[in-house]
DNA sequence: TACCAGGAGAGCG
DNA sequence: CGCTCTCATGGT
């Protein structure tokens, strides 16, 4: 929305100008929430719900285009939580060093907001797996059991996220064979957790954050980081934090002296880190996460 | 080759 | 509880 107007109009077009502030599209797009962005040609394309986009940041702006024209542009604007004042947000980070450098070298960092099943899916096929490996499996998922989607000529083929009635109905030695491995029957049970209406992922929107915590980690599979993920990249919970080794091994060094360190465990951690990141924690966590991967990146190439 | 990667769950003391 | 082991697969 621009001053309240919904980016909506009679008029189909394919392509639209957002103007931003404080937006950096590259840092938002390949910190680790998202797992199926490309970069072709200086833009990035990928998948919003059932529609392939193309991605191109300007000087204060982004420019959106799709395949096929469209009069409705919000579902753009709201993935991409276009109209969230950043300028109100990071003033509620503690104010230490490691917080102060993470919000320089990940200036106009933002949190999307994703389609809840696909998030969950892509999470719990996260598991001990590096990026490069989740969006090959993610990839071939999409591949194998999605719809193919229409994108214009010259760009790579794109599938829609398979929904979870469909991914309810495949053998789980067809999940297998995508490379997910041990996290094949994690997937199969959530799909049909989700398909059969045992868990309502809608309804979870309306929840207090601790009570649709519970729900999520009452899928197989889901555990408190995969949950707390999901919270974060889809429903937008502002307090929620996931805790993986990385954010656990940055906050055991960051903020405990080497003698505290030695009786640390993940519920101290997160007792931490519920009173100490204040109440957009879960942004803090994205911006001490991708500072400190991409810091350590650049120290040591993998 | 051997080791390890953005976890979760079972089994143990 | 809190710790350890296992799980499947691909990349280095």
């Amino acid at each position: 929305m621009i001053n309240g107007v919904p980016f909506c109009s009679t008029l189909e077009q394919n392509t639209l100008s957002f103007p931003v502030s404080n937006y950096d599209l590259e840092q938002t797009l390949t910190s680790g929430q998202a797992f199926r962005w490309n970069l072709e040609g200086g833009s990035w394309t990928g998948i919003v719900g059932s529609r392939w986009v193309r991605l191109t940041a300007g000087s204060g702006t982004i420019v959106a285009h799709v395949a096929t024209p469209v009069s409705d542009w919000n579902w753009v604007s709201e993935y991409l939580q276009i109209v969230v004042r950043l300028d109100q947000i990071l003033p509620t980070f503690p104010e230490d060093d490691a917080m102060k450098a993470a919000v320089e070298a990940c200036a106009g960092l933002r949190l999307l907001r994703q389609d809840p099943w696909e998030c969950l899916a892509s999470f719990i096929l996260s598991s001990t797996k590096q990026i490069v490996q989740i969006r090959q499996i993610i990839h071939e998922l999409t591949r194998r059991f999605g719809q193919p989607l229409c994108v214009p000529s010259g760009f790579a083929p794109a599938w829609s996220f398979p929904s979870a009635e469909v991914l309810a109905s495949v053998p789980e030695s067809e999940l297998r064979s995508c490379k997910m491995g041990f996290r094949a029957p994690y997937l199969a049970a959530a799909a049909r957790h989700i398909a059969s209406g045992d868990l309502d992922l809608e309804s979870l929107r309306s929840f207090p954050l601790a009570g649709a915590r519970e729900r999520l980690m009452e899928l197989p599979g889901v555990g408190a980081k995969i949950a707390d993920c999901v919270l974060l990249f889809a429903y937008g919970f502002p307090k929620a934090f996931p805790i993986d080794v990385w954010i656990f091994k940055a906050i055991k060094e960051l903020y405990f002296s080497p003698r505290a360190r030695r009786k640390l465990n993940l519920g101290k951690i997160r007792l931490f880190a519920e009173n100490y990141f204040g109440p957009n924690a879960g942004y803090a966590q994205q911006y001490l996460f991708h500072y400190m991967r991409t810091r350590d990146r650049a120290r040591s190439p993998q």
